[in-house]
DNA sequence: AATCTTTGATTGAATGACCAAACAATTTGG
DNA sequence: CCAAATTGTTTGGTCATTCAATCAAAGATT
């Protein structure tokens, strides 16, 4: 049964991953926790590298199922009929369900990001990652700009960097602090959101 | 002159630390390139973590040196004849001019921020490397938002984490990608902070 | 049906390299 | 002469990756 060693090897570096990060996780103990001789992890992956890629694509696997289940797909266009306020706060309530049930994945993403700031294969990955997600947000802001009464200066892109940058770093605070109340900040960059996405028109603004 | 050396030593911590990384950075590496040997780095720094730490703190001198020369201090008092909304846009002109000056340093944070992820005494440096900011930027955030029309629904300290988070976040696409443009990001992060503080008083808000 | 063959899956030990930290020995400066 | 500074080696351990050998199952051949 190749395909399902192939999975449990995965999956057991998901979990060795997360439990001891990936500097401290040998590939030894990654093919231990699958119940498997250590060679055998280098013949389905080549290299480390390759098998925390694959167990972060494992791992997002069921956030995207359940983003595809509310209708959204992270690559795919956004539908058209909808109402794009709606899509934003629906984003920011998976924001927050996120947070209750993958912290796994959080702390795998993260050292991935760590990785990639040396690992050439791993930085790769992580442009990849970001981007998709950049664009995810890029597009419902674009959706969401169309229909403000005064248009802001800064372009969608810019704002959906801004927007899903500190998604991230609440996600950040709270993987360093557990104690940090992360729903109270993406609630505040809600209220943000929304009062910048409503303001009235104005004739001219302050400051320079 | 031991004064000088440790000096010479924790210099070339941080530009070790930076070209290669923590994980690949070996003790000998950091001696060599400090012009000492491996022991003596150990003499004046019982731990290589110590010594990232130390070379954290030590590229963060003048980041303080120029806050403080622009009148903040990280932790002291914001001086309350001062105008908020301009210590805010002050704040996000001094997030973009590090931009230019302390790639470095990213690198260094970033590096530490995966590497505190498993490993405790990193990890304590991290979180009182946040907490300090965070508290920062919810300093200007409470007295700003005394001078708004409508006080907003979220706290200071969450609308704080989400802003610092955002500053966060675009550093980290900038590390990642270095085509990305952070200033544009910054700027909306500044236009969004800028719409939600000044936003008129509203009587029935949208939403629910 | 019985035996040989091939191929992929799997093993576990060996390789070659690395490193943080400890330490004993030496130098320097006061 | 002493104590601090400094050296460079040793220790005791780490690990990713390789590799030769074994195993199982599916055909192929007789």
């Amino acid at each position: 049964m190749p395909d399902q060693t192939k999975e449990r090897i995965v999956d057991a570096a998901y979990r060795t991953l997360v439990r001891r990060g990936y500097h401290e996780t040998a590939m030894k103990d990654i093919a231990a926790e699958a119940g498997v001789a250590p060679g055998l992890a280098h013949y389905y992956f080549e290299t480390k590298e390759d098998l925390l890629v694959a167990a972060i694509e494992h791992a997002c696997e069921p956030l995207m199922k359940a983003w595809e289940e509310a209708g959204v797909s992270l690559s795919g266009p956004m539908p058209e009929d909808a109402d794009p306020m709606m899509f934003a706060r629906m984003g920011f309530e998976l924001a927050k369900a996120e947070l209750k049930s993958y912290g796994g994945l959080f702390l795998l993403t993260f050292d991935m990001f760590g990785v990639g700031l040396h690992n050439p294969k791993i930085a790769s990955a992580v442009r990849t990652f970001i981007e998709e997600r950049r664009a995810f947000v890029a597009r419902i802001t674009r959706a969401v700009i169309a229909g403000m009464a005064e248009p802001p200066l800064a372009s969608a892109d810019a704002i959906a960097a801004a927007i899903w940058g500190s998604l991230h770093g609440i996600y950040l605070q709270k993987v360093m602090n557990p104690a940090f109340d992360a729903e109270a900040a993406i609630d505040a960059l809600g209220e943000m959101t929304m009062a910048f996405a409503t303001r009235p028109r104005t004739t001219s603004r302050e400051g320079g």
